[in-house]
DNA sequence: GTATTGGTGGATACACCGTACGGTAGCGGG
DNA sequence: CCCGCTACCGTACGGTGTATCCACCAATAC
């Protein structure tokens, strides 16, 4: 097998899924192939080509769910196809927004939701295409993060209440009883319970319901 | 001046400022400090707790906008501050929604914007709270990072089309002239003179409003 | 006054990173 | 047969975050 920018871009995703962005290098990646690190200089300029590279095979698999049969379904289904990749691959999130994302099957699923949204009922100019494509992507960027993020610091300190108290609290617990953040400690406290998936599809809706139907600035 | 973790928490402020956070070091730190690297590690013990310190740093300064008369000027405030500080410190935006923000700026800044929507209407319990605090943040945490990126390849690019042309263009326009993005084409040639900081007060208050009021999930 | 101790600032060292560069081996053409 | 070219490869460089050790210097004990 010779080597390709598909099969590098694979075992680079395999190892970032493992350890993160933090722990990928191009000399990890060339030991997992068996070849001298230099050699993927024969088929990447960069390693931020690389990335690049391997966002858009994410990007790929956020496209395969097609276009469906209404504005509103389409819409649904991208985002949360775009959360399933970014929980699967974890170190996507960390590069949702941050550049630009112009690979072809990234340009595809711009593609799909533009032209989703410019159904729309409100969506009427190009202005108001402009302003609810933003409004929805940063608003599924934001929100995957987040939710990424979260499920960070529940791994790293363990996910029962517990471990958290034991592993934030020694800081975290001390600022809540200050008394100086309490609608904070009540979102932390009492606010723990709700489901991701759910909350995701909620505000998702939300927002859809407040792009699509025009209001005066 | 005998260092301190404000001084050091500023000039690296100001590295990041100038040369992005990918051009910052400890090694560079000390130097601007006129001071060994190691001498840093008795003020901080990571790169990451000195990067979380920059972070409450620039949160001090959007906590300084302070509560409004109403919850909806209160958050569009910390909003609005919040984007220009991210438009100041370009870096900032690289690490919003990416890390626990737990300082005691980012937490005070959070409890004033937890404490002013729950007095909006249609957030009745916590759950409520939770919902409207996660996708707010989540809508400025995307938008802000969106704009500096674009900011950041208009700046790459040079911000007149012809330059724009001539860097992205021989990839860029080639993609848009397979004719398989045609809505994404159309919003880049038609759509690029809408004002940023109107956008964002546009879908600020869109999505506040969906917020605000109440409807059936 | 001298010896000892403690702590503070600095230099060095290590493992790792992305990547530039020089060499070498194989092969087609004159 | 020999030359030149191309494709591959290892080594090397400048940088990173950080652990460790070392030199100095002040203050205390005798």
């Amino acid at each position: 097998m010779p080597l390709s920018r598909e099969k590098i871009a694979a075992t680079a995703i395999g190892l970032a899924d493992a350890h993160g962005l933090d722990g990928l290098s191009l000399r990890k990646i060339a030991r997992e192939l068996g070849v001298g690190p230099m050699r993927l200089y024969d088929y990447v300029v960069n390693k931020s080509e690389l990335l690049d590279l391997m966002v858009d095979v994410v990007y790929a698999r956020i496209a395969e769910v097609g276009r469906r049969s209404g504005w509103r379904d389409t819409v649904l289904a991208i985002a949360h196809a775009t959360r399933a990749a970014a929980l699967d691959h974890e170190w996507f999130s960390d590069v949702l927004g941050g550049r630009p994302h112009l690979g072809p099957h990234a340009l595809a699923v711009g593609e799909a939701t533009a032209a989703a949204l410019s159904a729309a009922p409100a969506v009427r100019d190009i202005d108001d295409l402009q302003r609810a494509v933003g409004a929805l992507n940063a608003f599924i960027v934001g929100s995957v993060r987040r939710e990424v993020t979260e499920r960070r610091i529940a791994r790293s300190t363990g996910t029962d209440e517990a471990a958290f108290q034991a592993s934030l609290g020694p800081y975290l617990t001390r600022m809540l009883k200050t008394g100086r953040y309490p609608t904070v400690a009540r979102l932390v406290i009492d606010g723990a319970h709700l489901n991701a998936e759910e909350t995701f599809n909620h505000n998702l809706t939300t927002i859809l319901d407040g792009i699509t139907q025009q209001r005066s600035t």
